[in-house]
RNA sequence: GGGCGUUUAGCUCAGCUGGUUCAGAGCACCUGCCUUACAAGCAGGGGGUCACUGGUUCGAAUCCAGUAAUGCCCA
């Protein structure tokens, strides 16, 4: 068979990606196995693959093949959420490169429009997923705004509120001018911003003089109904009660006195604007201030304002500026930086407004459901890194109510009708709320009653996902829900605990009185270099699909996953999928040796010790990564797994097994090194599940269903710990020979005889033609007493005299023993310091003191050999 | 301003509830090799006062306190 010389991913990867969905291996039914079940975070229907994802993929990709190889009944449920604002602002600006106006349309028609585009371009981020080989059960896609999902959400939204913890009130909320929505406090990003202070003087009534306010908005100031001060203030306290002007428009306002006043900050007189700020909302409600609302919803000025109507508020801003200063109103301005809210989706700056929404009412809901808090701090719901259960904690107790009425119409329309008396039904249904109103008397046709035009926040649906996923919310007891739930980890990024984790858990005990997954795995967020977010607008992301194309899905799971833990951030370099693509090719290599070799019969039983020695270290690694699977570390599993095979199995083992030139291999031999290189594959299949498929179907003709995919993953087993030090003895053996060589800068076959004084000739025995092999050991003996001329080095304890036919280099070789001894006699001594102190024996534990004096014999052994050495030369 | 974290090799990180001369891994770097599986490779090598200061202890990278840098979240 000919084989590549270089690892071709591209044609391997969709070849084996289409036969598992061909196999349904990624199906998953209830059945009497014990489930592992992963729900995916769901992306925007409207996202495209990024590297966030890939990293968040794979990993969810990694647990769920391995829980599946276990034997487990493993279930990913893949599907996207329907983003409400970033797909609706994408299906307008569609719409109006057609030149179609939104507001000409009627919202069914609307909807129609982002229908079609949702069935045209959402959920390209799935197959996306495909190329990067994730496992999910695609037959159970969902969407939250599916059917059975709408009817959730609805379903919870009419519970909540008659249960009394979903509430209709008027508040101070985040406007999006862009988005022309409002936005809960998650969805809005505070940046520090350089911003100017504008020092304004307001003129006193009926006296000479003014006070002075310092604003960063200036273009409020026409919403002004008073300025306040501290009562304390001494600068101001004569004025409480008078009146000043409003510059520019001319209208007297009260100056008040409140304690809430910083009498520090600026001028200790502050302007208040009870509609454009949360903090003077408050000040307003309480001294029972006019609340003028001056912001259209695009955030331009409307006629309330009286000026600039009409205008841009940054472009008021700018000329409410120069005029004030035209009149010689603009005392100063200062240079500041200050935090100020952005859109998460349109970025636009997040405007202070007065409306009307809903919320959920957040304390209420966590009294009812304490597990909320108390799952994440006593691990019932493990976090990983466990950092952020403090995160969680203060999140929660300082937690404000969720605003989750959007003024959009892609989602879910809030199931709240109204009469034309303004009475209020919430129901699922019309023909519920008209129902209900008829109950209560009201003669109205069903079209009187006008639904509440508003949607749902996306997170209103997606914090259900993990049960609505089973229709655990309108079938509480199917055999799904049953037996999916709860979901064993939840895979996401650390920036969206609020909205998402911690209202998955909130939904999960509130609708299934069970947490929704027993592990919640933050990945790290990948960033450039530079420790820059990869971001589109900065350009300085790669494209996942080309990285996948040019170092193969496989190569870009290991770069990926290589150097990640838990919560690190990950900086993402090509030379970490450069380092994944060579491993695969390096493993590609592998096999290709293997298939060159020509099988001959005969013995293979000088090679026993080295086959025990491999068995062994593989029942030991795999050990080794059982214990790092249990604490999520994944990245150094994959490093074990990865030195294992490029270390020990092909520098070592195949070396050593591998026949010389020209030569034939034992076919027994050959039929455990295939073993090995297949138990090699299942450890390796769930980073790199393609490049492992095809060579284990390129080791051997397989049977039917014989696939890594479903094969056992390698179990924990007994290993005698001999075989391996036998092993690492030999290797120790064959290292020094050749640095012997190396130094005396002989070639590398260079042949050698050498001698070896031991109490244990065992190892040797067993290894003997593999030590002569890779060593290039012309001649080997053991020996009791020294050879003369040879250079002395130790293993272990052994001590082997090398032989080379050259003239050594007796000054070198004193040297390198006096350096040895002098380390080995500040070993000896720290040892024998601490043995000799008379409270370390004490007050050490036993074993501890053991293990010093078993250091000292050995220390002692060494450096007799040594100085026996050292005084021959 | 409040809270949480981080600081170990040039880079990214391991180092569990103190106990091998404990300082480790991968990458990068240096030296020598195109040795018929692999130069996307092989054989070797150098490199760190564990941020700083003090404390607890027989013993501290590890525990405690303070300092300094830095990051994140919230206001």
């Amino acid at each position: 068979m000919e084989l590549a010389k270089i690892y071709t991913p591209n044609d391997v990867e969709d070849k084996w990606y289409k036969y598992w969905l061909k196999k349904k291996y990624f199906r998953s039914t209830p059945d009497e196995r014990t489930p592992y079940t992963i729900v995916i975070p769901p992306p925007n229907v409207t996202g495209v693959l990024h590297m966030g994802h890939m990293l968040n993929n794979t990993i969810q990709d990694v647990l769920i093949r391995r829980a599946r190889q276990q034997g487990k009944n493993a279930c990913w449920v893949p599907g996207t959420d329907h983003a409400s604002i970033a797909t609706e602002a994408k299906v307008v600006k569609m719409l109006a490169d057609q030149g179609i106006d939104k507001s000409t349309l009627s919202r069914a028609d609307f909807l129609e429009h982002a229908w079609e585009w949702k069935n045209k371009y959402g959920g390209i981020i799935l197959e996306q997923l495909k190329k990067l080989g994730c496992s999910c059960d695609w037959e159970r896609t969902k969407f939250t705004m599916d059917e059975d999902l709408s009817k959730s959400v609805i379903k919870v939204f009419v519970d909540l509120y008659r249960k009394g913890l979903i509430y209709r009130g008027t508040k101070m909320v985040n406007w999006d001018c862009k988005g022309k929505t409002t936005l809960s406090d998650e969805e809005v990003i505070h940046k520090e911003v350089q911003s100017n202070l504008y020092y304004i003087q307001y003129k006193l009534v009926g006296s000479e003089g003014h006070v002075t306010i310092a604003t960063t908005r200036p273009e409020t100031i026409m919403a002004d109904t008073a300025v306040c001060v501290h009562p304390d203030d001494t600068r101001y306290q004569h004025l409480i009660g008078k009146k000043v002007q409003i510059p520019l428009l001319g209208k007297e306002i009260p100056i008040i006195a409140d304690t809430y006043i910083d009498i520090e900050f600026g001028t200790g007189c502050l302007k208040v604007t009870p509609a454009h700020d949360i903090n003077d909302y408050e000040l307003g409600i309480k001294h029972g201030l006019e609340i003028i609302d001056i912001l259209n919803e695009d955030g331009t000025l409307n006629k309330n304002a009286i000026l600039y109507v009409g205008k841009d508020r940054f472009a008021a801003r700018k000329e409410v500026v120069h005029d004030i200063e035209a009149i010689g109103q603009l005392e100063k301005v200062e240079q500041i930086k200050n935090a100020v809210g952005h859109s998460e989706r349109t970025d636009a700056v997040v405007e202070p407004r007065i409306s009307t929404q809903w919320f959920v009412n957040m304390k209420q809901f966590l009294d009812k459901n304490p597990e909320v808090v108390s799952s994440v701090m006593d691990d019932v719901i493990t976090f990983l890194p466990p950092k952020l259960k403090n995160t969680y904690r203060h999140w929660m107790e300082n937690i404000r109510d969720w605003n989750i009425s959007r003024q959009l119409w892609w989602g879910h329309q809030i199931p709240a009708w109204f009469t034309p008396d303004g009475t209020m039904y919430v129901a699922t249904s019309l023909e519920e709320a008209w129902q209900a109103s008829l109950a209560d008397g009201k003669q109205l046709r069903k079209d009187e009653l006008i639904q509440d035009p508003d949607v749902l926040d996306t997170w209103f649906s997606s914090w259900l996902w993990p049960i609505s996923v089973f229709d655990g919310i309108n079938h509480p007891n199917n055999a799904d829900i049953k037996y999916y739930y709860p979901t064993n980890v939840l895979v996401t990024a650390p920036e969206i605990i609020f909205f998402w984790v911690a209202r998955m858990i909130m939904a999960g005990y509130e609708y299934q009185h069970v947490k929704p997954f027993s592990h919640v795995y933050f990945t790290g967020i990948v960033r450039d270099k530079q420790r820059r977010k990869m971001s589109k607008q900065l350009g300085n992301s790669p494209d996942p699909l080309e990285l996948i194309d040019k170092y193969g899905a496989d190569g870009v799971r290991i770069g990926m996953l290589m150097c990640s833990p838990a919560g690190n951030d990950i900086l993402y370099d090509d030379s970490l999928v450069e380092q994944g693509r060579n491993f695969t090719n390096k493993i590609w290599n592998a096999l290709r040796l293997i298939k060159s070799w020509e099988t001959q019969p005969g013995d293979n039983d000088h090679l026993n010790g080295v086959f025990a020695w491999m068995d062994a270290k593989f029942n030991k690694t795999v050990a080794e990564i059982e214990h790092l699977f249990e604490e999520f570390k994944l990245s150094e599993a994959l490093m074990v797994i990865y030195n294992f095979i490029w270390d020990d199995f092909c520098s070592w083992y195949l070396e050593m097994v591998k026949p010389v030139y020209g030569g034939k291999i034992h076919i027994g031999t050959l039929d455990k090194t295939v073993q090995f290189f297949e138990r090699l594959m299942r450890l390796l299949h769930p980073f790199a599940p393609f490049i492992t498929e095809e060579i284990y179907h390129l080791l051997k003709e397989r049977s039917v269903g014989d696939d890594v995919c479903i094969a056992p993953y390698p179990s924990v087993k007994a290993f005698n710990s001999l075989d391996i030090e036998y092993g690492e003895l030999i290797k120790q053996a064959i290292t020094v020979v050749r640095d012997v060589r190396n130094k005396a800068q002989l070639p590398q076959k260079h042949p050698v005889k050498v001698f070896i004084e031991t109490d244990n000739k065992t190892p040797y025995w067993d290894f003997e033609q593999v030590l002569c092999k890779l060593a290039y050991i012309e001649d080997f003996e053991f020996t009791k007493i020294e050879i003369d001329g040879a250079v002395t080095e130790l293993i272990g304890t052994d001590k082997a005299y090398i032989l080379t036919g050259v003239e050594m280099d007796v000054a070198a070789e004193k040297k390198k023993l006096q350096d040895e001894i002098a380390y080995y006699e500040g070993f000896i001594h720290s040892v024998e310091t601490k043995l000799s102190n008379d409270r370390f024996v004490q007050n050490a534990k036993p074993e501890v003191v053991e293990k010093e004096r078993q250091k000292l014999a050995d220390g002692r052994a060494k450096l007799n050999n040594m100085k026996e050495a050292l005084a021959k030369l």
